[in-house]
RNA sequence: GGGCGUAUAGCUCAGUUGGCUAGAGCACUUCCUUGACAUGGAAGGGGUCACAGGUUCAAGUCCUGUUACGCCCA
C-alpha cells in the first residue's frame, strides 16, 4: 500500500478510475457471462438535454442499484441511451436555421433532416458524457438512440403489427394543436396550467325578435366565429322556450339554431353555451349528435382564416381583443367576469394549445391496457412508493386513445403509403415504388412522423434489437427495476407496460421506483427561466461526484421531493474527507511484521470489548444497508453508513484504538489494526455503490485490492454468522454503556469548566462485579478519552467529600475537584432526580393499570417493568448522591 | 370539481406493523491550533409532533373533520 496524500483530489482520481473502468470493460456484460441477470434500462434522456439535478438523482439511484447487484454477483446490466425528442430537437435546429434567416421549408425535408443529424452528432452526446462524470456504470458498448437503425426497425414493426391488428386508425378529431410547433400533441403533452382568464358574456340576437337575446358565456370569444349552434340543457326550464329558435351569430350574422343537449351544465355561466364543433372537443361531440356543420376559423399557425370574415389574418389572441371590442361597440357584450381556469400548454414550447379539428393517427388503447391493469392489480408489477399504483390504475382504467402522429419532420415517418391513382392505403416495412393494387408508381408515404414516446414505449426490448430474437434479449428481458420520475408515469411507464405485454407477452420490469422532484430551497421546481437551478457539474467540480451522489441520496427520503441548495452538498464532501483521513490514520500505524490486509488472521478469543463492539456494529451496518437497498430506502442506506463510519468507527473505535496503537503491546497493536482493516474494508465495499470513486481509490490505497482488480466486483459484505453476533451481544451492551458513561464524565468537566488541557482525576464506582471487571480492563483507555490525570475503578469508593458525579447503569463516575459549588451540584442532581421521579410515576401508573398488564404485548410489559426497576435504582442512587453532598 | 401528498427543533427532513425517555444534518451557544481530520473535535440549548374530535391499556404513528401548502387529473 502506497502512502496516501494529505488531501483527497477528487478530480484527477475520478477521471483516472472512470477511464480505467471503461478500458477494462467493467461495465460491460452480456448473456455469455451467465449467472442471474439483473437489468435496468435507463430512462433515455433526450439528445437536446443537459444534465440537471433530476437526472443526477435518478441516475445515481440506478447506479447504486446496479453497482450493488454487480457486487452481489448478479449479471448486472445497465443499458444506456438517448431519445430523439422529436419536437424539442426540431425546435432547436429550427432556431439555428432562423439565425441564418432560413425556415425548414426552405431546405426541404431531406436537407433539413441532414442538418438535424449533423446537430445530433455534434451535441447529442453531451448528456452521455455528463452521465460519465457522475460515475454512471452504464454498459456504454450498448449505447442506443431511438432513431438508430435497429430501433427504427422496431418502431416500424410495432406500428405495422398494431395497424394490421386494427389497433391503429386514422381519423379526424379534435386534438391538441400547438400553433408554434405546428403539430398535434397527445393529451399528455398538453399541460394544464391555471391562468387568470375571463368569462365573456355575449348576447346573441334572436332572429325575427328585435331586442331579444340569448346570452352565452365563453372564455374564448374569438371562436364564436366558428359557432354553429347555441345549446341549453333540455331540463333547464329557463330556456326550453328558446329551443328550436334561430339566432344571429354576432358580427357574422350567420343563422344558428338553439339546440338542447344533456351535456350542457346548467350552473355554468348563463346555462347557455356556444357550440363550436371545430374548436372544442365537447362541442365536437355535440356537433356529431346534432349533425352540426364544423367551421374551422383558424390556420395552423394560430391566425384567423377565411372563415373568420373581417378578422382573417389576425393572430388568435389579437383577434380575441378585437372581437371583444367590437362586441362591446355593438352592445352585445353583457359583462366580463374574472375566471381563473386551466388551459393546455405545449410541454415543449409552452404555447397555449389550440383544440383543432384535424386528421391524425391514433392507437386504440383499451385492449392494450387490460394486461397492464391486471399486472399491477396482481402485484406482478409494483410501484414504490405504492401510492403510485393507484395513480397508474386510475389512468389506465380511464385510458383514452393515443394520438401518435406529429406534423414534424424529425422522427420515424409513419410507414403508411397511399396510391394517388387507385386510393389504396397500406402499411409497408420497406419503401415501395409501386402500388400493390394497381401497380401505379404514383405512390407517396404519409408525411407525418410518430410521437417520440412511440419509440420509447418499446425501449426495454428494442434496446436488445427486438424483433430479432437473440440471446441477450432472452437473457436480460424482462428487466428488473425501473427508476424514474412521477411526471412520466403516463407518458412512458404505463405505455412500456402495455408494449411489454403486447409485443413480448411479458412485463417489461417488476419494480418501478418513483423518486421525488428536486427543488430549490424554496420548494420551487428548478428551471432555467427561474434561474434557480444548481448545475450538478458545478457540484462535481467543487465537491466531487461522490459528494454529489452521497448528499443527494442522503437528502432524498423515499419518493419525497427534495429541496437542495449548494450548501447541502457539503455533507457528502465532509464525509468523503472524513473517510480519507481515517484511512490515512490507519496507514500511519505500522506493525513489526507487515499485515497482509488481503488475508487477515483475526483472533476473536483475544478481543477486547471494543473489538467485539465495532465488529458487531459493522455487521449491523451491513445488515441494515442490505435491507435498505432491497426496499429502495436510499436515504437510510446513506445514513446507516454515515453513522457507522463517522460515529461508531471514527468517534469511538479509532479513539479507543489510539490507546493501543501508541502503546507497546505489539500483539494488541497488530490485532487492533487488523480489526480496523477488516471493518474498514467492509465499510468501503458497503459504501461503494454510493461513492464509487473514493472507495475504489482507498480500496487500492489501503491494499485491499491488487492492481487489475476493482472494488466494483469485490464481494458485497453479508452479515457475519449469528453465533458470532450472539457472542458479541454482552460486549455491545457494555461498550454502549461505557460510551455513555464517558460522555457523562466529559459533561462533568464541561459543567465545572475544567479546561481541556487540565488533567483531572476521575473515579468510577461500578454497579457490580461484572461491570467492575470490564471497567478495570478499560481504565487506561477511558482515562485517555476523559483526558484524565488518573482514572480509578473502585467498587468500595466512598467520596471523602462532596464531589460532582453522574451515573448510569454501569456505575457512578466522580470528578475530583479542589473546590465544589455544593448547591449547584445539588440542584443539578435534584433536577435529574425530579426527571426520574416523574417518569417513574408515569410508568408505575401504567403498570398499575390492569388493562395494560392484561392487554399489552408481553415484551412491552417486561420492558416497562425493567424500566421501572432501572428508574427506581437510579432514583435511589441519585438520592444517595444528594445526601452525600451533606 | 375529483384524487394524491405534505404539515415533527430556527431550517431541511427521518421516525416502517401503535409501546417514545421524539431523532439526524445544518444553523446556534461555549470551549479546543494534543500528530487522521478546523471539510475537524468535546459539551450544550432548542419540539404542547398544524388544529379539533374519536378509537385504544397506550396515538407523532390509526379513524373522522378543519386549516395551510404542494402535485396530478378533469
Amino acid at each position: 500500500m502506497s502512502e496516501l496524500p494529505k488531501n483527497y483530489d477528487p478530480k484527477s482520481i475520478e477521471a483516472k478510475w472512470y477511464a480505467w473502468w471503461q478500458e477494462n470493460k467493467c461495465f460491460h456484460r452480456d448473456h455469455r457471462d451467465g449467472g442471474t441477470p439483473y437489468t435496468i434500462v435507463i430512462p433515455p434522456p433526450n439528445v437536446t438535454g443537459i444534465l440537471h439535478m433530476g437526472h443526477a438523482l435518478n441516475n445515481s439511484i440506478q447506479d447504486v442499484l446496479i453497482r450493488w447487484r454487480r457486487m452481489q454477483g448478479y449479471n448486472a446490466l445497465w443499458v444506456p441511451g438517448t431519445d430523439h425528442a422529436g419536437i424539442a430537437t426540431q425546435n432547436v435546429v429550427e432556431r439555428e436555421l432562423k439565425k441564418e434567416g432560413l425556415r425548414r421549408q426552405d431546405l426541404g425535408r431531406e436537407k433539413f433532416l441532414e442538418r438535424v443529424w449533423a446537430w445530433k452528432e455534434k451535441y447529442g452526446n453531451t448528456i452521455v458524457n455528463q452521465l460519465k462524470s457522475l460515475g454512471a456504470s452504464c454498459d456504454w458498448d450498448r449505447l442506443r438512440f431511438t432513431m438508430d437503425e435497429g430501433l427504427s426497425n422496431a418502431v416500424k414493426e410495432v406500428f405495422i403489427r398494431l395497424y394490421e391488428k386494427g389497433l391503429i386508425y386514422r381519423g379526424t378529431y379534435i386534438i391538441n394543436w400547438c400553433p408554434r410547433c405546428q403539430t398535434a400533441l397527445s393529451d399528455e403533452e398538453s399541460e394544464h396550467r391555471d391562468v387568470k382568464g375571463k368569462l365573456y358574456h355575449v348576447k346573441y340576437p334572436v332572429k325575427g325578435e328585435p331586442g331579444a337575446f340569448v346570452t352565452v358565456a365563453t372564455t374564448r370569444p374569438e371562436t364564436l366565429l366558428g359557432d354553429t349552434a347555441v345549446a341549453v340543457n333540455p331540463k333547464d326550464e329557463r330556456y326550453t322556450q328558446w329551443v328550436g329558435k334561430v339566432l344571429l351569430l354576432p358580427i357574422l350574422n350567420r343563422e344558428i339554431p338553439v339546440i338542447a343537449d344533456d351535456f350542457v351544465a346548467r350552473e355554468f355561466g348563463t346555462g347557455c353555451v356556444k357550440v363550436t364543433p371545430a374548436h372544442d372537443p365537447n362541442d365536437y361531440q355535440m356537433g356529431l349528435r346534432h349533425d352540426l356543420p364544423q367551421v374551422n376559423v383558424m390556420t395552423e399557425d394560430g391566425h384567423m382564416n377565411e372563415n373568420a370574415g373581417p378578422y382573417q389574418g389576425v393572430e388568435r389572441f389579437a383577434c380575441r381583443k378585437k372581437i371583444v371590442d367590437d362586441l362591446e361597440a355593438a352592445g352585445l357584450l353583457e359583462k366580463v367576469d374574472e375566471h381563473p381556469h386551466a388551459v393546455g400548454h405545449c410541454y415543449r414550447c409552452s404555447s397555449v394549445v389550440e383544440p383543432r379539428l384535424s386528421p391524425q393517427w391514433f392507437v386504440k388503447m383499451k385492449p392494450l391496457a387490460e394486461p397492464g391493469i391486471k399486472a399491477v392489480r396482481e402485484g406482478k408489477i409494483r410501484f414504490v412508493p405504492d401510492r403510485w399504483n393507484k395513480v397508474y390504475l386510475e389512468w389506465m382504467e380511464n385510458i383514452r386513445d393515443w394520438c401518435i402522429s406529429r406534423q414534424i419532420w424529425w422522427g420515424h415517418q409513419i410507414p403508411i403509403f397511399y396510391c394517388d391513382d387507385c386510393g389504396h392505403q397500406w402499411a409497408d416495412r420497406g419503401k415501395p415504388k409501386a402500388c400493390a393494387k394497381c401497380q401505379s408508381s404514383n405512390v407517396r408515404q404519409d408525411e407525418d412522423v410518430l410521437d417520440t414516446w412511440f419509440s420509447s414505449w418499446i425501449w426495454p426490448f428494442s434496446v436488445f434489437n427486438w424483433p430479432e430474437k437473440n440471446e441477450d434479449l432472452k437473457f436480460y428481458y424482462p428487466t428488473n427495476s425501473l427508476s424514474t420520475a412521477s411526471e412520466i408515469i403516463f407518458f412512458w411507464v404505463a405505455r412500456m407496460i402495455m408494449a411489454g405485454y403486447e409485443f413480448m407477452d411479458e412485463l417489461p420490469f417488476s419494480e418501478v421506483y418513483i423518486h421525488g422532484t428536486v427543488r430549490d430551497n424554496q420548494g420551487r421546481k428548478m428551471s432555467k427561466s427561474l434561474g434557480n437551478s444548481i448545475d450538478p457539474l458545478d457540484i462535481i467540480n467543487d465537491y466531487s461526484a461522490d459528494a454529489l451522489r452521497f448528499s443527494l441520496l442522503m437528502l432524498t427520503a423515499t419518493g419525497q421531493d427534495v429541496y437542495v441548495s449548494k450548501e447541502k452538498f457539503e455533507v457528502g464532501r465532509n464525509f468523503g474527507t472524513k473517510i480519507w483521513n481515517v484511512a490515512r490514520f490507519m496507514q500511519m500505524h505500522k506493525t513489526e511484521q507487515p499485515i497482509d490486509v488481503r488475508a487477515l488472521k483475526l483472533n476473536p478469543s483475544a478481543w477486547s470489548a471494543d473489538d467485539w463492539h465495532i465488529v458487531a456494529k459493522a455487521d449491523d451496518a451491513a445488515k441494515v444497508a442490505q435491507e435498505c437497498l432491497e426496499r429502495f430506502r436510499f436515504n437510510d442506506y446513506a445514513h446507516v453508513l454515515y453513522d457507522f463510519m463517522w460515529h461508531e468507527f471514527c468517534d469511538w473505535y479509532v479513539e479507543y484504538a489510539k490507546n493501543v496503537l501508541y502503546g507497546s503491546d505489539e500483539a494488541r497493536r497488530r490485532e487492533v489494526l487488523q480489526i480496523m482493516h477488516h471493518v474498514f474494508d467492509r465499510a468501503l465495499r458497503l459504501l461503494h455503490p454510493l461513492m464509487p470513486f473514493l472507495t475504489e481509490e482507498l480500496w487500492h490505497g489501503m491494499g485491499y485490492g491488487l492492481e487489475g482488480e476493482t472494488i466494483m466486483t469485490a464481494k458485497w459484505p453479508t452479515p457475519e454468522n449469528l453465533v458470532l453476533r450472539g457472542l458479541a451481544q454482552p460486549y455491545v451492551e457494555y461498550v454502549d454503556l461505557k460510551h455513555d458513561l464517558i460522555r457523562r464524565g466529559r459533561q462533568l468537566r464541561a459543567d465545572y469548566e475544567v479546561p481541556p488541557s487540565e488533567k483531572v482525576d476521575f473515579t468510577i464506582k461500578p454497579v457490580d462485579a461484572t461491570a467492575a471487571e470490564s471497567l478495570r480492563a478499560d481504565a487506561q483507555a477511558i482515562g485517555l478519552l476523559l483526558k484524565a490525570g488518573s482514572l480509578a475503578v473502585d467498587a468500595e469508593f466512598v467520596p471523602p467529600k462532596a464531589m460532582p458525579s453522574a451515573l448510569n447503569a454501569l456505575g457512578t463516575i466522580y470528578l475530583s475537584l479542589g473546590s465544589l459549588d455544593v448547591e449547584a451540584e445539588r440542584a443539578k442532581l435534584q433536577g435529574q432526580l425530579d426527571a426520574v421521579t416523574q417518569e417513574l410515576e408515569r410508568i408505575e401508573q401504567r403498570l398499575s393499570n390492569v388493562d395494560f398488564v392484561k392487554k399489552a404485548k408481553l415484551d412491552v410489559v417486561h420492558k416497562t417493568m425493567a424500566r421501572q426497576q432501572e428508574l427506581k435504582e437510579k432514583g435511589e442512587k441519585l438520592a444517595a448522591l444528594i445526601a452525600a453532598l451533606g
